[in-house]
DNA sequence: ACTTTGCGATTGACACGTCAATTCCCGGGG
DNA sequence: CCCCGGGAATTGACGTGTCAATCGCAAAGT
């Protein structure tokens, strides 16, 4: 009663054992790529995917330093997890955090030289595993359709969410 | 369009600007896919999805019992991780773990009917979930293509591993 | 003026993962 | 007999993430 309407899309409650099986090996191969990246950029240059954002944002912003609002904005973090994360970042001396003039409660963060240079020293071989991982494991069309795919998640999720989801999003 | 050499694939150090707004796209929105999964299972079943993978196994198997390096490489864990987990299970009272009769040191793993019942109520919403957020997200073609991206990143990732994976002695 | 409210940011408690010990117990040499 | 290496599993330290308080302070309300 709950089904037996084969090719109508919207009928089916339940994924079909191929469709499972291509979810399985999706979710869990992307975990796995992600997780590799992470490894790699470690070993690299001592540094997690979490710091790489933080030094890429606040290398591009101006005068190398953000409030720390901004920056959970821009990098699309919760404010918490920033929080803990920069002050794990700076008891490496990765960078400072300074009352800020302009705003009353304000935290502006900056950059430190240390910051900069492991940045720097960073990105060159992080962009090349990407390439390793990511792109040379693709044909192009595959690259293309990633991307699309990737897009059609992501417009989906945002639907979902905005009639159905968790309590503030961004 | 964007790159002036196209054709050659090994060439090229570094991802061009395209390659390098897809990837982070892609990898972006797997990562938020797996949080919202992750989310819709702990609101519906008060379970993750490491939870959920562990009571998986347990089911399957026979007598509804592991030893816990057979559950491990059964879920592709590592056992220090596993160990955690189970503990943690355990607490909620959702396994219980037993002296193996017969290996030397090996632990048994078994299920509990609080850890049966959470798995049955749990399996029709994850199910549904998966369909909800990445079968109805996408075309059937899309599916297929993601299957095959899967397995192309996989390969790629096994072939690398095998090479020059984790470190052994630095 | 004294509360109240609102916002920025931090903190604490806890779940989760990894890596490096460590424990327990076994089965050989010496 | 005693020690020693080795496999199974656990443990501890620590980085990381989330959620729910909490703190500090300025602008409003009364």
């Amino acid at each position: 009663m709950t089904e037996a309407t084969p090719g109508r899309r919207g009928g089916r409650q339940l994924p079909t054992a191929d469709e499972l099986r291509i979810w399985r090996d999706f979710i869990e191969t992307t975990a796995a790529l992600s997780s590799r990246l992470e490894s790699r950029l470690q070993s690299d240059s001592s540094l997690s995917t979490g710091d790489y954002a933080v030094l890429l944002a606040l290398s591009e912003a101006e005068g190398q330093a953000m409030r720390s609002s901004e920056l959970a904005a821009h990098i699309g973090w919760e404010r918490s997890r920033l929080s803990h994360h920069l002050g794990r970042m700076e008891r490496r001396g990765l960078l400072r955090r300074r009352e800020c003039a302009t705003v009353p409660r304000g935290a502006e963060v900056l950059l430190t030289t240390a910051g900069a240079e492991a940045f720097k020293g960073a990105t060159f071989p992080h962009l090349r595993t990407i390439r390793e991982l990511f792109v040379d494991a693709l044909t192009p069309d595959q690259v293309v359709a990633a991307g699309e795919i990737a897009a059609a998640l992501r417009a989906h999720l945002d639907v979902l969410g905005s009639s159905q989801a968790i309590p503030d999003s961004e």
